[in-house]
DNA sequence: TAGTCGTGGTA
DNA sequence: TTACCAAGACT
């Protein structure tokens, strides 16, 4: 006789994808149902999505996909204007990875882009759930894409005791076992749309759920406790100085950061050493040009990642026809907008400024730059 | 392997 | 407010 454990019913795929075709959400870079999805398309929106919620993403997928229709295009396009359309979307070395890859499937795939797992994991900016996916979902691979949600859903549904990022290798065979073969692409994207409005990481909606009755976390209650993970403590509050100099011409001093590291290949005016114990009160010998500077009350607070921080701005006016220092440039203040400059960096220029010309306006009074 | 890499939304 | 989270990749 089968214990009630041992008889537990397995996940069946058909459930799922059965759900998926009354609910699937209508996204931009999906094709109509039935239909494989282009592959341009689907990489580019892969690419957007890492770490990414889909609200933020659509509207940059829109306009990416206006200025660089196809991936020609964005292998031709210079390296300024990807930057420039990603401004504002967060973790840049995607967007220098996009373009890189757009460039390696021009030049070595003859602008397509590959259909393989094993192919696509070869080109920059894609890893295993990125090949997996658009093995999937452009390519009708047998291929399992196993991001953030596909992970939620199989710790809940096999109870997955051990945490992550340890249990990846498990997660990642439970779900293998799982793809049909019949439509891959589509369960991909079934298992996602599942963990974004019915399993979601609070209070999911276990009720509306096609994998009910099989989950095993569900059956104990536990659903809310998976999937299991150690946690990380948050980083270092870091302080530092930013120079942002009006000169008489209306322009404003800007530079490019590094091409590797934080916030790689963007614009920002000139900043001092973000250090834990920086003291604002030197923030003059760390200026970039001589000047009466001013400091502004208040500072500017942006949280990354890995480390909070803390900026104080210093402002200053300097006469027409006074040369940038090297590796600097002046930039017309009414076209400020069109430069790559990540949120921290506008915030800064807008505690100095006040809101930047040309800036479309967030909707209403939901933004104001935290300038305490 | 664990740290690095943004931003905006939510409770 | 703090903490966590969102279609991860790279080193």
């Amino acid at each position: 006789m089968l214990t009630p454990a041992s008889s537990a019913t397995k996940p069946d795929p058909q459930d799922l994808l059965a759900w998926y075709d009354h609910h699937r959400r209508d996204l931009p870079w999906r094709a109509r149902p039935g239909v494989t999805a282009d592959p341009y398309r689907v990489w580019l929106s892969e690419i957007m999505l890492q770490q990414t919620t889909v609200a933020a993403v659509k509207p940059y997928y829109l306009k990416f996909l206006e200025r660089f229709p196809t991936v020609e295009a964005l292998a031709e396009a210079p390296s300024e204007a990807v930057m420039q359309a990603w401004a504002g979307l967060g973790y840049y070395s995607r967007a220098r990875n996009l373009h890189a890859c757009a460039k390696a499937v021009v030049d070595k795939h003859g602008g397509r882009i590959p259909g393989t797992e094993a192919e696509l994991l070869k080109l920059p900016g894609i890893g295993a759930y990125t090949a997996a996916a658009v093995a999937a979902i452009a390519f009708n691979e047998k291929a399992a894409a196993v991001d953030g949600n596909v992970e939620r859903v199989m710790s809940r549904i096999f109870m997955v005791e051990e945490p992550l990022p340890k249990a990846k290798p498990l997660i990642r065979a439970l779900t293998e076992a799982l793809v049909p073969a019949d439509r891959p692409g589509d369960f991909a994207q079934a298992v996602m749309d599942l963990g974004a409005t019915i399993c979601t990481p609070k209070r999911p909606a276990c009720a509306l759920c096609p994998w009910m009755v099989p989950c095993r976390a569900r059956a104990e209650g536990l659903q809310e406790t998976f999937p299991r993970k150690q946690k990380k403590e948050s980083g270092q509050l870091r302080k530092g100085a930013a120079f942002v100099v009006l000169r008489a011409d209306d322009t404003i001093l800007l530079r490019t950061r590094p091409p590797q590291g934080l916030l790689g290949g963007m614009a920002e005016p000139p900043t001092s050493a973000w250090e834990p114990d920086y003291e604002p009160s030197r923030a003059v010998l760390d200026a970039p040009m001589e000047a009466r500077w001013q400091r502004l009350p208040g500072t500017v607070k942006h949280v990354f990642t890995h480390f909070p921080l803390e900026l104080t701005v210093l402002f200053a006016k300097v006469a027409k026809g006074t040369p940038a220092p090297e590796d600097m440039r002046w930039t017309p203040r009414m076209t400020l907008h069109e430069e790559a400059l990540p949120g921290a960096m506008k915030k800064v220029l807008v505690h100095a400024l006040g809101e930047l010309p040309g800036a479309k306006a967030k909707t209403s009074g939901q933004k104001q730059a935290k300038s305490v």
